[in-house]
RNA sequence: GGGCGUUUAGCUCAGCUGGUUCAGAGCAUCUGCCUUACAAGCAGAGGGUCGGCGGUUCGAAUCCGUCAACGCCCACCA
């Protein structure tokens, strides 16, 4: 049979995912089996695939293929996720590259556009998916924005609406002028921004000098809406200022001077304006001391009609020329550069612009409690667990969440405005006009119930999640809901923990009272070389259908787990996918080998083969035994590198070099036999990670049944390990290097057969492996060494290698000296350390046993040392 | 400003409750090999006063204190 010498991935990865689809083996119904299951984080729906999927999406279908594995019914949902705000906007920028603005559109007329985009798009993604090979049930696969998600969403806001945790109310939030809504305190970043402190002079009204007062700010654009002065009432410098009034620069308007401890002596001059409408403090400042509240904005940012000489004109460009009058006014005392932090929108990059609006809130005191609990009792364990300490932060900080968006692109909010005030909320129109006729006295028509006009925030149908894709929130006592929930496995993203991970626990205990899932894992960031967060923006993310392309989606996987333990940032570069293309010719390699041989059933097996297996047996049993463990610390680069070196160390480099026959001969089939199960069992332990290769040597092993696969195998399981036989073999592969060196330093080419000679304590049990993979012709016990034969010590035994016409007796001589050296200095610290009497009465006594021995194998190793330069010196 | 975390070989990281698996792994590097599965390979080798200082202890990469650098999260200082 001939096998190319290199794997080519392509077409296996291809042929083996419709296979797999073919059979249904990503499905899962309930049955009596155990449950295993992951919902997916649904990526939005118009994403393409970036690294983090990658690695993300690697990361669970380990998980579900490896549960898969041990019997259970594992079932991973796909789904994706409306993201309204980014969404909207990429609407309204394909809109707009067409020569449409959205305010021309009716909302109906404007989410046609938007479903249209969604169904181009929609789903991309998800194909992407399948490239990598996950095994998510596509059946179910799930979208924030269909009917059942729909409904669970309405559903959920009703409900908390009539237990009284969703109310409304007209507060300051952050305002995003660019997508014209407001959004939550996590969708703001703070950067860092270089600006200029402005100290502009407010002169005190009736002062016949002409004095003033001086106010430093990062935002002369919204004198506009000063209706204040503050200064702090112990502040000695300002207090000629109380109870006066002040006028505002260029607008002219007198505001009054009050007195707070809010404000910082020692910043600026120490006099603050207070402008309620344009700032957080200055608006908790208006709630305590009555100010009015002068809204200067419209909401793209720019300025209103309260906006005097600047109406219509952008809030930065107003910056720039109030600068300039202020100067021309003479009302401007000084500008210093200035490092502040501003506020941004994490969907468009907007300055955030702090506004007073009417939305809606939840209440997240008593949602909080129980899954506060949850995480701080193990009930929800997260890896790595120092995001336990971030989450209870958060969790004991909590302030309601500000759940409604000014967009079209989203679930409606379903309340409805009667026309004398007031309103319902309901799941429909009709439900809603049953409802107001009770409450109204009025007469009244269902045309006249006016439907709020806002969306719901996008996470507000993420924290459904776990429950909606099993329908659990409109039909909570169904059976498949019954059955998957709680789920098991989370695995996300460390920057969504408040955004997601917290919202649905609490969900989960709200509309469960049990928790979404056991295990979040969370991942690291993908990060390019330099350590720079991979972003679009930046240009510096690989396209991921192009490196699986170019080194195997196997490869690509495996290059991403190995750099990536648990919560640690991941800086990617290609080699790591090198790494793991080259794994993957690694095994294919193993298995041309093994497939080339012939078999014979007349030759016995060879004791050689013989100990080989039963060694192998326990090096996998052992590995086996280390990897269930790794497992349930959810340490996957640990796992899948023991099994990198079991595959690459342990079975190519060392067992099948030892079983191997000779050029051109065949095998014998009992060796034959046990060697192509342990492949096998190396393939299924492989499969979670590698998943093409493995079937395709998996299935090429030997005959499979139709719609069998490995996907649908068992995991192989651990058996009693024979440690003394691993042990030994230890120590022969030390005699193996010692020899291969001696080969290499003194050059002796491989075909030439050698005598092994032992002085000492040796086993010569596995003399056979030993020759066989050496080239020796025989491994003897002497007494003494050859003077001048090449020499080395595994522990205190003596091996040595006599070359009648390559003896270097003063090399010899100088390597025996080195090593006399170096044990004597060992030794001597040995001695130290029991010498000393407090160490030998408070160490453990197996600890102080443990130095004695040390001691007596550093003396006879000196002894023989010693003994073999006096006879080379001779 | 508060909180959390990190710092071990050139790179990425393991090192649990202090002591024989304590200085490790993979990659990279160097040397020698086109040996009949694999040069995407084989064999071998080098490389770290475990961030600095101080303490506890018979004994510290490991525990404590402190300083430094970096990272993340939170926070309303104009």
């Amino acid at each position: 049979m001939e096998i190319a010498s290199k794997y080519n991935p392509a077409e296996v990865e291809k042929k083996w995912y419709q296979y797999w689809m073919d059979n249904k083996l990503f499905h899962s119904e309930p049955d009596s089996r155990e449950p295993y299951t992951i919902v997916i984080p649904p990526p939005n729906v118009t994403g393409v695939l970036h690294m983090g999927h990658m690695l993300n999406n690697t990361i669970q279908d380990v998980l579900v293929r490896r549960a898969r594995m041990q019997g259970k019914n594992a079932c991973w949902v796909p789904g994706t996720d409306h993201a309204s705000i980014a969404t909207e906007a990429k609407v309204v920028d394909r809109l707009a590259a067409r020569g449409i603005q959205k305010n021309e559109l009716s909302r109906e007329e404007f989410l046609k556009h938007a479903w249209d985009w969604t169904r181009e798009h929609g789903g991309i993604i998800l194909e992407q998916l399948k490239k990598l090979g996950a095994s998510c049930d596509w059946d179910r696969t799930a979208f924030t924005m269909d009917e059942t998600r729909s409904e669970s969403v309405l559903k959920v806001f009703c409900d908390l609406h009539d237990k009284g945790l969703i109310y409304r109310g007209v507060r300051m939030v952050n305002w995003d002028p660019k997508a014209l809504t407001a959004l939550s305190d996590e969708e703001v970043i703070h950067k860092e921004v270089t600006g200029k402190l402005y100290y502009l002079r407010y002169k005190i009204e009736g002062d016949p000098h002409g004095a003033y007062a001086v106010v430093a700010t990062t935002r002369p654009e919204t004198i506009m809406g000063d209706t204040a002065m503050c200064i702090h009432p112990d502040d000695p410098k300002n207090s000629h200022l109380k109870g006066k009034k002040v006028i505002i620069p260029l607008v002219g308007r007198a505001i009054p001077v009050i007195e707070d401890d809010y404000v910082d002596i020692e910043f600026g001059t120490g006099c603050l304006k207070v402008t309620p409408a344009h700032d957080v403090n200055d608006y908790m400042l208006g709630e305590k001391y009555n100010l009015p509240s002068i809204d200067i904005f419209n909401q793209d940012g720019t300025l209103n009609e309260n906006g005097g000489r600047y109406v219509g004109m952008d809030r930065f460009e107003v910056r720039r020329q109030i600068e300039k009058d202020l100067e021309e006014a003479g009302l401007l005392e000084k500008m210093e550069p200035y490092t502040n932090k501003v506020g941004f929108s994490e969907r468009t990059d907007a300055i955030i612009e702090p506004k007073l609006s009417m939305q809606w809130f939840l209440k997240m005191g008593d949602l909080a409690r129980p899954a506060l609990e949850a995480v701080e009792d193990g009930t929800i364990r997260f890896y790595p667990e120092k995001y336990k300490n971030t989450y209870r932060h958060w969790m004991e900080n909590i302030k309601d969440w500000c759940i409604s968006r000014q967009l079209w692109w989203g679930h409606r909010i379903p309340a409805y405005f009667l026309p004398q005030g007031g309103y319902v909320v309901a799941m429909s129109r009709e439900e809603a006009f049953e409802k107001a006729l009770e409450r109204v006295d009025y007469p009244l028509s269902i045309d006249d119930l006016k439907q709020d006009e806002d969306a719901l925030d996008t996470w507000f149908s993420s924290w459904l999640w776990p429950i909606s894709v099993f329908d659990g929130i409109n039909h909570p006592d169904n059976k498949e809901i019954a059955y998957y929930y709680p789920t098991s496995d989370l695995v996300t993203a460390p920057e969504i923990i408040f955004f997601w991970v917290a919202r649905m626990i609490m969900a989960g205990y709200e509309y469960r009272k049990e928790p979404c899932f056991r295990n979040v894992y969370f991942t690291g960031i993908v990060r390019d070389k330099l350590g720079r967060k991979m972003s679009k923006s930046l240009g510096n993310s690989p396209d991921p259908i192009e490196l699986m392309e170019k080194y195997g989606a196997d490869g690509v996987r495996m290059g991403m787990l190995l750099t990536s333990p648990a919560g640690n940032d991941l800086p990617f570069d290609e080699s790591v996918c090198e790494q793991g293309r080259n794994f993957n010719n690694k095994i294919w390699n193993a298995f041309r080998l093994i497939k080339g041989w012939q078999r014979d059933e007349t030759i016995p097996q060879p004791e050689t083969a013989k100990i080989a297996a039963e060694w192998f047996r326990s090096k996998l049993s052992e590995t086996i035994a280390e990897l269930d463990d790794l497992f349930s610390k959810y340490r996957l680069s640990e796992a899948l590198m023991l099994l990198y070196k079991l595959f690459w160390d342990e079975f190519s480099a060392w067992y099948l070099e030892m079983i191997k026959p000779a050029y051109q001969q065949p095998i014998d089939t009992e060796t034959y036999k046990i060697t192509l199960s342990y492949f096998d069992a190396l393939m299924r332990l492989l499969h979670p990670f590698m998943p093409f290769i493995t079937e395709e040597l998996w299935q090429a092993l030997c005959d499979r049944k139709a719609g069998e696969s490995i996907m649908t195998s068992l995991q192989p399981k651990q058996t009693p390990a024979d440690k003394e036989l691993l042990n030994d073999f230890e120590t022969l592969k030390e005699v193996v290097a010692g020899v291969r060196t001696i080969r290499l330093e003194k050059n002796i080419p491989n075909k030439e057969q050698l005598e092994l000679q032992v002085t000492g304590q040796h086993n010569h049990q596995y003399d056979s492996v030993i020759a066989k993979i050496c080239r020796l012709s025989s491994v003897i016990s002497v007494s003494e060494k050859q003077p001048g034969a090449s020499g080395f010590l595994v522990g205190t035994v003596e091996y040595s290698i006599p070359l009648a016409d390559k003896m270097d007796v003063e090399a010899e001589l100088q390597k025996l000296k080195v090593e006399l050296s170096y044990t004597e200095g060992f030794l001597q610290s040995v001695l130290k350390k029991l010498a000393n009497e407090r160490f030998v009465q408070n160490a453990k006594p197996e600890i102080v046993e443990g130095e004695r021995k040390k001691q007596a194998d550093a003396e006879s190793k000196i002894a023989l040392l010693k003994e073999n330069i006096a006879v080379l010196e001779k």
